[in-house]
DNA sequence: GACTAAATTTCGGTA
DNA sequence: TACCGAAGTTTAGTC
């Protein structure tokens, strides 16, 4: 990994065409060639970068440039598709070459899946009486987050998100229509369960008779840890 | 801009739960405050950042944390949301700061809505005698990428995407739903134009009866330079 | 390898 | 400011 400090323009080449122009920024090179042009704001999205595989070439700038006050040209080309960058060096202010070595990786928990098993253990959430029938139920077109019976035995399939989106509710209706179609599980309801509900995702959920829950994850985790300080 | 290499582990707590063991990594800490953990190698996201607004304070290490091996801590702080980022510094081996200034931006061009103005300019693609309607027509669920009508008269939706995915086709068939509810619009049919289609997408779109039309974006810049060096 | 869905998504535009 | 959709999305998992 090298990180510099340099004054410098950029022009990007692909998918779509964007430009720089000569400013300030730090440059992250990472040992696969791949690079990251940061400034000092934003949110971890780079100003512009190019991903592996890629391959970064050092050049000399031609006279126009070098008048210009170009001191080195870095190009980045991809090596699967025809994008390319290039960073127009004027100036390298500070710089800091050191390696790495391998990453162990970062290790998470608390995502959907995490969410997903909370509430399959927590059915009651949805109503009383409430018993799981499956988690990962799988269709044809995929795996429903959760079956389950609702106190009248009635098939209910669920599906979590933590922002509930417009897709989600989308989602839930494809599974819905197929379950719907099998003699053996129909007729089938739909719950939309998410931590967070968009106004129009709720809207068309209620349109196509999907009932919407909210989830506090917080509150289902502390149930969940009680849970566990008891058994 | 403050960039270290420091051999830390990380622990993140927020939206979820996350953990970097011990290895060395580039810790990049912009002016306002947030901060980005990266590794060598990984496209632009880091293994674990915290965006602003936030807050970073160096604490001194507890006896445990010290026998540990912790010489510093740096608790970082979101200051709306409870999410909360701690690096345990072991050992500093490199660091640069030095104050970058504002950045210009970037400049872009070429993205959906390049395309969408080249169809809108070019929709003869899509079929003889169509004619624009209007591009971004509004509907109560948000706008419609092109409205045209064909040679005989009739009302088409076109949605454009770079990506012709499930999503796309599923956006599409929403608003063809609201559109054909209008006695003054109706019918009204589907074109799903995209420079890569999905097999999935395809079958769902004409299955439904939409059109999928895959456009040629280097063939439509190409007749558009074309059309601008004449004129 | 292709495709799908999630993401601590981020980012830009609009109402 | 909230909401919605795109992104050079990236990333992870499944088939």
């Amino acid at each position: 990994m090298r990180v510099v400090v340099a004054t410098c323009s950029v022009d990007y080449a692909g998918r779509l065409t964007a430009h720089l122009p000569l400013a300030k920024r730090v440059l992250m090179l990472k040992n696969d060639g791949s690079i990251l042009i940061h400034s000092d704001g934003g949110s971890y999205k780079p100003l512009n970068w190019m991903s592996p595989p890629c391959m970064l070439i050092v050049q000399e700038p031609d006279d126009d440039q070098r008048s210009a006050g170009v001191q080195e040209l870095w190009r980045v080309t991809h090596a699967k598709t025809a994008d390319m960058l290039v960073v127009s060096i004027h100036d390298v202010i500070a710089e800091i070459d050191h390696d790495l070595g391998e990453d162990p990786g970062l290790i998470k928990e608390g995502v959907e899946s995490h969410l997903q098993k909370l509430l399959a253990e927590q059915l009651d959430i949805l109503g009383t009486g409430f018993s799981l029938v499956r988690r990962e139920f799988m269709t044809a077109i995929g795996p429903v987050d959760i079956l389950a019976q609702d106190a009248q035995g009635q098939n209910v399939a669920v599906e979590i998100k933590r922002r509930g989106d417009i897709d989600g509710v989308e989602q839930l209706t494809r599974y819905l229509e197929l379950l719907n179609r099998d003699a053996l599980l129909r007729p089938v309801a739909g719950i939309f369960a998410a931590q967070e509900i968009k106004p129009q995702a709720r809207t068309l959920a209620e349109d196509r008779g999907i009932r919407c829950v909210v989830l506090d994850y917080d509150a289902m985790r502390g149930v969940d840890d009680a849970h566990l300080r008891l058994f």
